[in-house]
RNA sequence: GGCCCGUUGGUCAAGUGGUUAAGACACCGCCCUUUCACGGCGGUAACAUGGGUUCAAAUCCCGUACGGGUCACCA
């Protein structure tokens, strides 16, 4: 057992008989959606298994990277409940959980690969001309049937050189995936392509099928822009002769039947979507059903349910467009099922943008708003006027259906003014009681008594809350103030 | 262009040979009502297309169209 390979010791580490799935992210800064939702079912596959759910850092492309943009991925997993139990910041049994700390391993599995057949150094220099082109055929590449003693003999006399992927000319090649089925191509139409780079670095399909092995990946969850490629890795998994991970390739979420999501077009990300006022709830909801069904007609999940019913069949084969309309759905929906208490925290804020008077409770507005927000956003438009009256015209006393005019509406000021200055009580039910008192004595519907003071009262036609819970937040005073100034509106 | 994949209302989708082809969002109408919402009720609206197979096809097969993906020493 002395000579045993580092890496035969290291595949006796690995986990069996569990579902491993693993989320691999590469650090850009911000979560698309379509990334979101790729993580949200690789996590969901494998909670309902009772599996373990791996973050792993793809950083390879020195290039791109992001400052700070590990934290972010951090940052909004947690955020979005996707906890994770093996990752670069937690660890775990087939650690490291970063590429570029997994260079080592590359190189010894590609050189294990030429070893076994499938896989040939290729030490051809690529001209620009064909770079461009990328006409690189490689039945014209002498180096795929040089012998080993001359590929082993410039290998070491330092000639530098790319490991390519051995793909036989003829047959063909079958795999499964769990939402397409199974896929055959021929495998004249495969390849060669390249494992190491030049400057010994894996790419990123080589570094994949290596990384999901050692770290024992029973799921390979992505993209559906890798189901081309998935023959080549199933070429790869067998000519290690290792096992086979299911693969379930998905669909991409769309911003139109043309193009997928996408920052640069301006669609929104998750970190956008929450500056815009979404819950991270109802995002992962609505993002969940963008793609999948449950089969049933429920549509609203907690994450529990989640992780209960998810399954593989009911991913959907073509693309889905992301639908703003319906996210905002689910989240007037999740505003609405939150507590008093939990609404008026997340809305204090937006509040306080426009209502800074102190004597003017937020939670009051609070209240009155949860019933009719759909995106947090939307609420300081609504309540400016609690701040400051608008200027508004006497026309807006007019209203048929309350059958309001100015007229009416004259004397229904001029009768509830009195009425009100000699309030003690400033709360609902006695505002309610002295304006249904009058509508009474005028024998007048509640409304038309209700339009009017509403009107003066907010100074604007469509206000969240009524007559009565307006004029209460506002208190006696300003309320009377406000009746005064749209007694003289109407002259 | 080659190869691969996909196609049910505007959108998300159920459907696995026999259904009046669900449901949700959006839209429209009505009701409720103290404006707006919420809630309730109802409505418009779909199997891309042409051939097969079958007593019977949204469901199975083939072609066509349209859309997407891929063909990097990017990920």
């Amino acid at each position: 057992m002395k000579d045993m390979k580092w890496y035969e010791e290291k595949e006796q580490c690995i986990p069996t008989g569990e579902v491993r799935t693993r989320f691999a992210p590469s650090p850009t800064g911000y979560m698309h959606v379509g990334n979101l939702r790729t993580a949200l079912y690789t996590y969901l596959i494998a909670r309902n298994a009772g599996g373990k759910f791996i973050l792993r850092i793809e950083d390879t492309d020195q290039g791109r990277l992001v400052e700070g943009a590990v934290d972010v991925i951090y940052k909004t997993m947690k955020e979005c409940h996707l906890e994770h139990d093996e990752g670069p910041d937690v660890g775990g049994p087939v650690a490291p959980y970063v590429q570029t700390e997994r260079r080592p391993f590359y190189k010894e599995y590609a050189d294990l690969l030429i070893e076994k057949g499938h896989a040939y150094r290729c030490f051809c220099e690529k001209t620009e001309s064909e770079e461009d082109s990328g006409d690189f055929n490689r039945a014209d590449d002498p180096c795929r049937t040089m012998s080993r003693e001359e590929s082993d003999a410039r290998a070491a006399a330092g000639e530098p050189y790319v490991i390519r992927q051995l793909v036989p000319h003829e047959g063909t090649t079958t795999f499964h995936d769990e939402i397409f089925g199974d896929i055959t191509v021929e495998n004249k139409t495969l390849d060669d392509q390249v494992l190491i780079k030049r400057d010994g670095l894996p790419t990123y399909n080589f570094a994949n099928v290596v990384d999901d092995h050692m770290m024992g990946i029973t799921h390979v969850v992505r993209g559906s822009e890798y189901l081309s490629s998935a023959p080549k890795y199933n070429l790869l998994y067998e000519g290690f002769g290792w096992n086979i991970p299911k693969y379930v390739h998905c669909s991409p979420v769309m911003r139109d039947a043309q193009n997928k999501m996408s920052k640069r077009h301006g669609d929104p990300s998750y970190e956008d979507l929450i500056a815009k006022g979404y819950l991270t709830d109802a995002v992962i909801n609505y993002v969940a059903l963008l793609g999948w069904s449950p089969g049933g007609e429920q549509e609203i999940f907690s994450m529990d349910e989640l992780k209960q019913c998810f399954s593989m069949s009911g991913i959907s084969k073509s693309p889905a467009i992301f639908d703003i309309q319906k996210l905002t759905y689910f989240n007037a929906a999740y505003i609405r099922a939150m507590s008093p208490e939990a609404f008026a925290a997340a809305a204090e804020p937006y509040i306080r943008s426009v209502v800074t008077n102190p004597a003017i409770d937020p939670a009051a507005i609070a209240a009155l708003l949860q019933q009719r927000t759909e995106v947090l956003t939307d609420i300081p438009e609504k309540i400016t006027f609690f701040q400051a009256l608008p200027e508004y015209g006497a026309d807006l006393f007019v209203n048929k259906k309350s059958k309001s005019d100015e007229a009416s509406s004259r004397e229904v000021l001029n009768a509830i003014i009195p009425t009100f200055e000699a309030m003690d009580d400033w709360s609902d039910e006695p505002i309610k009681a002295a304006m249904e008192n009058l509508a009474a004595a005028m024998e007048a519907k509640n409304g038309k008594i209700m339009w009017p003071v509403r009107i003066a009262a907010a100074g604007m036609m469509v206000t969240p809350g009524g007559a009565v819970e307006i004029c209460r937040i506002l208190g006696k005073e300003e309320t009377l103030r406000r009746l005064r100034i749209g007694l003289e509106k109407l002259g």
